[in-house]
DNA sequence: GGAGGCGTGGAAATCGTTTACACGCACCCC
DNA sequence: GGGGTGCGTGTAAACGATTTCCACGCCTCC
């Protein structure tokens, strides 16, 4: 009459280690201990655990795997708004190595609102992720406080706070910076202005820092009113160039703190009429899918945002399987390289009609 | 000299419905209904319960909870590449929906490989979600067999096999097409061709199909040779596009089943010196972020994804919450409409000198 | 003053694992 | 042959909530 068993939640019933455990005819114990990969156990009988699993089609329930062993295998991502292009690339990263190593990503969209971080920070916690790599600005103290009390470890870019559990992923931006520059230098540019991001962000003034060491090495010195701080978006690319077209005398090439940036500046300079890259140069940062799309194609230093995620999640776990062992506080990993497209071409002062005829040098794209 | 308490894990003492209990002076049942919102607990008790709550900064265990309740508040969403940028906003509208109604999102990515499809699914189904959205195409029968005698919800885009618990959303793609098909036959084109995506897929046909009724609609009929198939990748584009350019007679006006074919398309127009819009004009399909910034700025059909994703996480909320009511198996839900951008103007035909002064029309960017 | 109703508290069962611990068995050595 | 030694297995107790059951206190009303 009634079925073999009666359930709260619903009528069929759901596989449990018990199934298996009687169709193997063994404890639940030793199924426990086969799928956790314990070498102790017999060959014959985690044969036999392994064929029951597979005619069951059992998985384990990682939720009473979690309650009972205190790890979730959760991974928290918390980026500023996943529609930014930026992010796509680093969010595919990070779920390709987490899932590798057995573990789920969260992710997070802050959209750069405090309510919503709190809220990001709340879902993580409840879930009990076991570590948050945070690549988004401006998240406040007391979020970061909530993790650090729950001994959660945390990475980030380029800065953290110096306290244990905390560790930051270290960019190499002077390495593509210096190349972009002295492709430039090679181009007879002399005269190279900067839109940076907002100063506020470590990165955006690491790499303002990067390019001024770069073009000073070059033998130039850009006048003050040539470094410009946008803040990393379109619209500021577009605000800053406008402001730099109003001097009274402006440079042959522009190096932007991001492609967002350089965007809004070539958009800038196709409605002022003048040619990219025939009268002016400009080069981005990151390597935004984007940038390929654009008119021109964006020369731009290439940042390897799955490497950078590769590092945070190593960071993470690192942090988790070794908790006794304080891991190395900053891991430089992720290294930049100058990727050539069509923004980019001889300085005009070099002779306009040679740079016409030469202007394919150091590219592929257009010619076939 | 030993800890009050001796824990396994770890020596902080992790938070428990008990230490609420306490601190409140109730039970841990009071706790319960009061956090679960059962509407009996009596006002004063319940306030010192949510008191305590923030004070302790208390967050129940969902791993618990989930196991005893049997309800994960987990929502899986497989897409095919995070990367795609079809895809961001539809996982950021997926996102939003789905923690405003208390659920969190495993995102899978597929890179249509067969063995990470099945390394999603797996992963999901040990998490225990209440429910998948499938946003990717060519998922093999056994997978959902896996999900469907798990009792997991699914939903599809455009088409869902006939069973209970999966349902559809449908798209409106004629409204949109048709819109586009107008805008070029007011602007004078009548020779016009169109790109399809793969034809196995039933959105690609659904996309054919209404441009095809749409070009019938204002007395058109293209030749065959004019609707060519492609495959919805950049790639697929830019040879559909050189094959329609060897073709006798070509079309004034092309347009595509989505925007990265569109893209294709610029590309090969660009490269053989056919300048769009003056003499050829190009429709793409989806509106992505990329659509905007390409040469010329694509004028395309938006589709919705935020409203997409929103009847994705309905329509999953809905098999769960109510699972004895049989819910609507499809859904038509997203709605379709023409974004004028700038690769689209008069047809050629209607006389250059003219179509050249009045380029601007119905445009806005570039004036400024 | 007793009946009835309402809401709280205590206790116990449950969810599906992991894991400490005990136990059985074979082996080996004196 | 008796008694360690060691290995592998099974039993049972956690893990942290929800949920149910029942008793009990309190208030109200007759």
């Amino acid at each position: 009459m009634a079925g073999k068993r009666t359930r709260k939640h619903s009528l069929v019933k759901r596989l449990d280690i018990h199934d298996v455990a009687r169709h193997a005819r063994v404890s639940i114990a030793t199924v426990s201990r086969t799928i956790n990969g314990v070498s102790t156990v017999d060959k014959e009988l985690a044969r036999r655990v392994w064929k029951a699993v597979r005619e069951l089609n059992y998985f384990p329930n990682t939720h009473a795997r979690a309650l009972v062993s205190g790890r979730s295998r959760l991974l928290g991502l918390l980026v500023s708004e996943i529609t930014n292009p930026f992010f796509p690339e680093l969010v595919q990263g990070f779920e390709e190595v987490a899932t590798q190593r057995g573990y789920e990503i969260l992710i997070g969209s802050t959209n750069y609102d405090p309510e919503r971080m709190k809220d990001c920070i709340r879902r993580m916690i409840e879930r009990k992720v076991e570590g948050v790599a945070i690549m988004t600005f401006g998240i406040e103290g007391p979020l970061l406080e909530e993790l650090a009390q729950r001994q959660i470890p945390m990475v980030f870019v380029d800065a953290a706070p110096q306290r244990a559990l905390m560790s930051a992923i270290r960019v190499n931006y002077r390495q593509g910076i210096r190349e972009g520059v002295q492709h430039l230098a090679v181009l007879g540019h002399r005269r190279i202005g900067f839109i940076s991001g907002p100063l506020v962000q470590r990165s955006a003034e690491m790499r303002k820092a990067a390019f001024l060491e770069s073009v000073r090495e070059i033998g130039c010195d850009p006048p003050q009113e040539w470094v410009i701080e946008g803040d990393h978006t379109l619209e500021g690319g577009v605000a800053a160039m406008e402001r730099m077209l109003q001097l009274p005398e402006i440079p042959t090439a522009v190096m932007c703190s991001n492609d967002m940036t350089a965007i809004g500046a070539l958009r800038v300079l196709a409605r002022s009429g003048i040619p990219v890259p025939e009268k002016m140069s400009v080069i981005g940062f990151d390597d935004i899918h984007l940038a390929e799309f654009v008119y021109p194609p964006l020369t731009t230093v290439r940042m390897a945002r799955s490497s950078l995620a590769k590092a945070a999640v190593e960071a993470l776990c690192c942090h988790v399987e070794t908790p006794d062992q304080e891991p190395p506080r900053a891991v430089l990993a992720v290294s930049t390289s100058l990727t050539v497209r069509q923004s980019t071409s001889y300085a005009p002062s070099a002779g306009q009609e040679e740079s016409a005829t030469a202007i394919n040098v150091g590219r592929s794209e257009k010619k076939q």
